[in-house]
DNA sequence: CTTGCACCTGACGTTGACGTCAGGTTCTAG
DNA sequence: CTAGAACCTGACGTCAACGTCAGGTGCAAG
C-alpha cells in the first residue's frame, strides 16, 4: 500500500505517517521511486499507536514498548516498564470513570432539576496525584 | 490559602495555579500585598481541572463547562455540549480498556511464555477514529 | 507527451500547559 | 530589625505531534 491509502483506511493523516517513520514507530519500505511502501499491517499498527497515544503514553515509551505490544513477542528486560505503564493506564480509566461519572451527573441535573442528586456523591475521593 | 498551600494540597506547580487564574479557570482573592488568596474549595476545583484535561478535553471546552459541572448548577445552554464531551470520554475509555487488556496479554506472556494466550484476540475491534 | 494527482524532502509554524529565569516585594520567625 | 522563605509580574523557553508551505519528482490515463 502506499501512504495514502494507508493514511485513509487509519483515518490520520499522511504528514503523521512521515512522522511515525521519522519517529521510528512505523517503517516503511521504499519502491525505486523513493515512494513508501506499507504492509497490510501498518494500519492496525498505526491504530494502536494512536490508542497508545490517546491512554497517554509519552513517546519515549511508546517507541520502547511499541515492538513488543504489536507483535506480542515477551521481552523480559521491558516487564517492569510494561507493568508500570499498566499502572498508570489504569489510574487515567479511573480519571476517566470519574469525569464521566460527574458529566452524567450535570446532565441528568440539566434534563430533570430534580432529579436524584444522592445517588452519585460530590466528589468521588481523589487518589493522591503522580 | 496561600498559593503554595493549594499547590502542594493539590499536586500541581504554583505556575499552574497562576496560568489557571489566568485562563480563568480558578479565580484569585487579592490580600492588601497583592498575594493570592484561595478558599478551601480550591484544592478540589484544581484536582476536576487535572481530572478534566487528562480526560482530554480541550482548554476551551474545559473552560465553558468548568463553572457547570464544578458546582453542579445545571446550565441547558451547555447540555449539548456536556452530552458530546460525554461521548468523547467514553471513547477514551474504551481506548484505554483495550490498551490494558493488551498491556495484561504481553505482561502475561513475559512472565510465562505458555500462558493461554487466547483469551483475548489479538485485536479488540478498532471502531471508527474521529 | 502532457496533464494532473499523489508523492517526495526540507523547513518553519502552531498549540497547550506549563517550566524557568530575572528582578523586585511581602510575610514570618527569631 | 533582619534574614530568608514565599510571593509577585513579566517574558521567554520547551516539548510533542503534528500542520503547512515551497519547490521538485513519480506515475497512470488519455
Amino acid at each position: 500500500m502506499r501512504i495514502g491509502e494507508v493514511a485513509e483506511k487509519a483515518g490520520v493523516s499522511v504528514r503523521a505517517l512521515r512522522y511515525y517513520e521519522e519517529q521510528e514507530l512505523l517503517p516503511a519500505e521504499r519502491g525505486p521511486g523513493g515512494q513508501r511502501h506499507y504492509p497490510d499491517t501498518a494500519v492496525a499498527r498505526v491504530e494502536l499507536i494512536q490508542r497508545l497515544y490517546s491512554a497517554g503514553l509519552p513517546s519515549r515509551v511508546v517507541r520502547e514498548v511499541l515492538p513488543c505490544v504489536d507483535s506480542g513477542e515477551p521481552d523480559p528486560a521491558l516487564l517492569g516498564l510494561l507493568v508500570d505503564e499498566r499502572e498508570r493506564v489504569d489510574e487515567r480509566i479511573d480519571d476517566l470513570l470519574a469525569v464521566r461519572d460527574r458529566l452524567d451527573l450535570v446532565i441528568a441535573l440539566t434534563r430533570d432539576p430534580e432529579a436524584d442528586c444522592s445517588r452519585l456523591e460530590r466528589a468521588p475521593a481523589p487518589r493522591p496525584r503522580r
